[in-house]
DNA sequence: TTGAACTTTCCTGTAACAGGAGGGTTTAGC
DNA sequence: GCTAAACCCTCCTGTTACAGGAAAGTTCAA
């Protein structure tokens, strides 16, 4: 039985991060002494590892409940694992593209805008041109 | 004077987000019809529109409240949204390599499960033996 | 007059916690 | 035994930019 900061020590996570995990379903609800402190079991070490490793390599908390669901059913999450992080590269290669494409749309306006030097005093009936002169865009970050 | 439906069709922005940049002091609090419902002078639409731009190009609402406070303040706000975007781009940057290291590290360990296929069954006391095999690595996203 | 299509405010939910308040507990040192 | 530091507990707020929906009032055309 470990307390919750031997827990946090052992594994790198926070306790305030351990408590939302239970919160949220991840981590089991685990004994307490009879002051109210939480005592896990050995064993959840095990379990943090998993969740942190699982996250570092971009599963969402629900997703993490999800592959922790099939394994509880005593299911291997194997595959679905694979299956997961196969569209989690294409969701990147999603991300990534509009991210390049917001870099350089901001790139070509800072050319313009430097070539085409802002008045120093303010146009009449404008906030700022630099950014009045754009395009409007249906483009959506995220 | 427009009403609040007119301010949407006129913009394209819905009016409920409309009403969130009111609370959020992007938009000025518009007079009110003895119904309370929204009336706003016509030059709200330049600035709405100039929101939306700024928005497209990446700046968050409060840093588009900062714009608009300069603005206010009889300045030009270009230098400012200048030095701004060419932030913003640096932090695209940032966010573009982590988002690529992500799915290198993703693409890498697909391969490698591949080769070594997991077992059908539970490896015993492990979740996943895919998860579990990864490094712990000190990576987060964002 | 009635029904549809608006409008208002307010509350909840979203992702994954961090920070802090307010209060109890443990432990080491004196 | 006492005290201070360092824990622990729960609960609330804030973070981003809204969307959805409830409950209630308003406008407008048929």
């Amino acid at each position: 039985m470990v307390m919750i900061r031997n827990l946090a020590a052992e594994t790198g996570v926070s306790s305030k991060t351990l408590r939302y995990w239970e919160s949220r379903g991840l981590l089991p609800k685990p004994q307490r002494t009879h002051t109210g402190y939480r005592m896990y079991p050995v064993n959840v070490i095990q379990k943090v590892r998993f969740i942190r490793k699982a996250k570092s390599i971009g599963f969402t908390l629900s997703e993490i409940l999800s592959l922790l669901a099939l394994a509880q059913e005593n299911r291997n999450p194997c595959e679905a694992v694979d299956a997961w992080a196969s569209r989690k590269v294409n969701e990147l290669d999603h991300q990534i593209v509009m991210l390049a494409e917001l870099r350089r749309r901001l790139q070509q306006y800072r050319r313009r805008w430097r070539k085409r030097r802002p008045p120093a005093s303010r146009c009449s009936d404008e906030i700022c041109c630099l950014i009045e002169e754009l395009p409007i865009s249906e483009q959506e970050r995220r």
